[in-house]
DNA sequence: TATGAATGAGTGTTCATTCAT
DNA sequence: GATGAATGAACACTCATTCAT
């Protein structure tokens, strides 16, 4: 019986992250509901509130990213790890979840923790993308955080042509490599502040 | 009587920027009636439907964006009139409008219109910085009009630090200035495919 | 400027037969003004309130139905009179008004008088057709206001075939000249009670 | 708890079969849930729409009034079977709905099935009666339906003194007993084939 | 006087949440 | 523990009526 209601559980925030993910909190959770295949009611036992399954889906999204942020952290080249991470985030947060965008007032606990969590699994790839001299040392967290997002959003959204999207995040990773423009590159001297 | 209902008209369109930009589509008409100070069935005598109402805030969004885009244009120094304009879109995107987020199924003619100019603008500034050699040549439109949707989006579901946001706008100019990572800029010739 | 407002009222009055006939109660006030080419609020200034104005249409139609059936009973032949008489109520309740349906609660005094004397009237046929011998003298005019009343209604929600409603009002003039069912009419004495 | 459902789905249709039945297609959901005793959104969880309601009450008459015709039918004495036939479905008709009315573009094929085989049983029992010699033979069941109809909504709309209602009942009846007017009927041959 | 504009009350419909089985 | 049923709050939209020009 324990088992069943892990199963259920497990299936509802599958549900969960393909509704929110594609319609954003304005999908239903009845609708999730019937994806997960299970009871109208059933969803409510399990999170008693729509913003609580929303969190929930969420943190399973942090929770998985962090694993393979910590996976890539292990990796040998740090340049190309960095880069698979960063089309990570943005593929998945597209088809999935846009973020943090819900969940505006008071997130958990629970919530808060993962995501530092994932920020800090981030934040250690980007530091050792920097260290290698991929990364501009002069970035922070906060802006790429910013950049993800924002491309995450904006293709879930409105899904832009692979390519398109492909271009602009070798745009953004190009500018991380770089000293910020106005301060244009002289040769010799390339990433520094 | 003539003068009322255009004043009017022009408050319940504020209040629809301001509504739906924050809230996107799920906003609803009775705030946005409330934000301008008129009864609730005034917004409906204005724009007979929740659809037309975003579509028309949008479209004047996107005039203004269009004159000012022109207006740049029209200026001697193509590197800073790129900037400024990247930074207006963003910023007034952010606080204002999710740019073409909402309006998924039948965009009318007129917005078409209004979007096909702007873009047009757009590509006109972007080839004036293209030209002083400000921006590299194999940049296209498409790619930065999701970057700027992406940060416009993200910035106006989760406002940044502003220190952050600009950090971040300050990437993807650098990362627009160079070739693309991955094809090393070496000394000696600089922006190339 | 007085006849202006003349040709309004009458105008407004015509729309308001035809909307108010086609859709019953549930038809618009606009829609009459609009049929009227007239401001909305022009109807209002007319008649203050949509049950005046339904009662205002009701009115002249009634009258003009007592002028029919007056014009009627100074012909010399009864029995075709009525016949006709039947028919034109029948036929105009359906296309215009479905006669006193609406108004439940109050009739205006002036509509009780347009009522009372189009009763009179038709009163005055039916008895002529009675003395010719062409409708039995035990049928009073309830029951046949009745039947009118319904056969305008039922053609006015869904018209019917015109030769079923030639044939159903066949029925009911057949009918009105034989004495009721039950007691078959014996041979020598037809219509008696 | 299926006992429960069963139980208010059948008092929302007797609800709707009152306020429809008076009001006709203008009256409200709400006043159906209000003498239902139920909660407002509890109608649409059985009836998603307001059309799929006054559907189902329609149908649910249809099918009782059949069955009232086929027992009918089942009958030794079509005369009087007729003439029962005839009172009920326009008394019933009366207080409950006025029959086809409403629904009047997109009928489902339920709606239509019940319709067809209330007039096929209702054919049969006219069929009975005038094979008995009690209805003449010329009579079609398309203007019968039109009187009914028209009797049972003029019966609803604007109630009839009974005694008033029963006359009129009696001139159909004695109106479908003889040749048509105009062909009035000579002694010794009365009704015939 | 005629009218475009404004609006409160009402309608059909959806949905998150609660209840009874 | 799971679920179908119930419901109040909210929303988009309509319309009779009033107001200001």
């Amino acid at each position: 019986m324990r088992q069943d209601a892990r199963e259920n559980r497990e299936r509802i925030l599958a549900a969960a992250e393909e509704v929110f993910g594609t319609q954003g909190a304005a999908g239903s959770t009845e609708e999730v509901a019937r994806r997960a295949g299970v009871g109208h009611a059933t969803v409510f036992r399990h999170f008693p509130t729509k913003e609580e399954l929303i969190e929930a889906a969420l943190l399973r999204h942090f929770d998985r990213l962090t694993d393979q942020a910590l996976a890539i952290a292990a990796t040998p080249d740090p340049a190309t790890g960095w880069r698979t991470l960063l089309r990570t985030m943005i593929e998945t947060g597209a088809t999935k979840l846009t973020l943090g965008t819900m969940l505006p007032a008071k997130p958990s606990t629970a919530a808060i923790g993962a995501s530092d969590r994932l920020k800090a699994a981030v934040s250690e790839v980007l530091r050792q993308a920097q260290n290698s001299g991929a990364v501009r040392p002069s970035a922070t967290v906060e802006e790429v955080y910013l950049l993800i997002r924002g491309l995450a959003q904006a293709s879930a959204t409105m899904p832009p042509n692979p390519e398109t999207l492909s271009r602009a995040i070798d745009i953004v990773l190009s500018g991380l490599s770089q000293p910020p423009r106005g301060y244009p590159s002289r040769c010799g001297n390339d990433h520094q502040t």
